[in-house]
DNA sequence: CACGAGAGTGAGTGGTCAACCACTCATGGA
DNA sequence: TCCATGAGTGGTTGACCACTCACTCTCGTG
């Protein structure tokens, strides 16, 4: 197998993170268990072993996967919040949730969401992560808000329908009972 | 009738429930990829060799597990709207949900949900028992409740709240966001 | 009581998985 | 130019998986 081009090598740190990034998409179809280190490498274009390298387990690895998914979330969440400043609480909300909307419009991010939960149930270091996850957003949301506990249980409330909404697939046969269920939820 | 230490067979259709029973017990901790069937056949007590003769194949046995999961639950919310007929929508929804809350006390029955929902992304024929579980539930609870397209709406959203706190775990500490999420939840 | 239908299993099969290791090669500094 | 370091891979391993099949055992019925 000879090269044309001189193969470019890249700081481990680097490929890391590429990981991180492409994981996500071949997590976000069946999730922990039911994807392979290997879909994994290839998507990160490497080869597996490597995985092994730059990861010391494929929990780990997944940790990590949706632990970057959380870190976007909320630089997300942040971003939204710094340009409605001095809002009321309602508006506030209302300017997050459609920066959210508008960030899982990829809907990889928000699968990872869902296959986390599934995962935290008996993967001690996702459930970890997915805590630590939860506990930062609503703490952030709460404080830059300023909404009263409905209302931020309502916020996440609805984050959660629109997982399962996106899992059950919003493109087939939808009838009232799944306009029911999106009413009001902004969809990109 | 007699039960001696002679092996004492059943009929077939017996045992398919008894797989589906005990099975919601195996898929509930790791879900659809994560459980094996061998697990699933020692749970019922058989071998695994025989759940495929009960069953096609995996997907399907998951497929049917998620469904008798939606009949319980159905039946569930069916008796409690019987003897709150008559009252208004918020009192039949309240009962309901006090129903729904009890039922799922054993966390088995919710973690099955979740999982159902993580599968349904990929899995077309989990997908098409979710969404038309998803969907006679929401027309009855529509129905019967006779709530505004809101109350439903919220309904739903607390039961997807509800998962996402049964799969971080009640027990383990929780601090002031943990409240804020769980806040109203009835919990048994 | 004999027998057939159906319950139930032991022993596989081919394939895949996470994890590991010995190894090659690229690169920057001396 | 040479070498140390670290990027990156091919090949393997042992466990385990979904699924199959030839076979035995049970029991109701004629």
């Amino acid at each position: 197998m000879s090269k044309e081009r001189a193969r470019q090598l890249s700081t481990a740190e680097e490929r890391r993170e590429t990981v991180l990034r492409t994981a996500i998409g071949a997590f976000a179809a069946r999730g922990y268990w039911g994807t392979t280190t290997t879909e994994v490498a290839k998507a990160a274009g490497i080869s597996q072993a490597y995985v092994y390298r730059l990861f010391p387990s494929k929990e780990a690895l997944f940790a990590a996967v949706v632990e970057h998914c959380f870190v976007q979330v909320r630089a997300s969440l942040e971003s939204a919040a710094a340009e409605a400043t001095g809002s009321s609480p309602e508006v506030v909300l209302k300017t997050m949730g459609d920066a959210y909307a508008r960030l899982i419009s990829n809907n990889d991010l928000m699968l990872i969401q869902l296959h986390a939960q599934a995962a935290a149930v008996s993967e001690p270091a996702v459930r970890e992560v997915v805590r630590r996850g939860y506990a930062r957003l609503v703490e952030y949301v709460r404080g830059a808000s300023g909404g009263s506990e409905e209302q931020i249980q309502q916020f996440f409330a609805v984050g959660m329908l629109c997982h399962l909404i996106v899992s059950m697939g919003t493109d087939e046969t939808d009838g009232p009972w799944m306009r029911t269920l999106a009413a009001g939820v902004t969809h990109y």
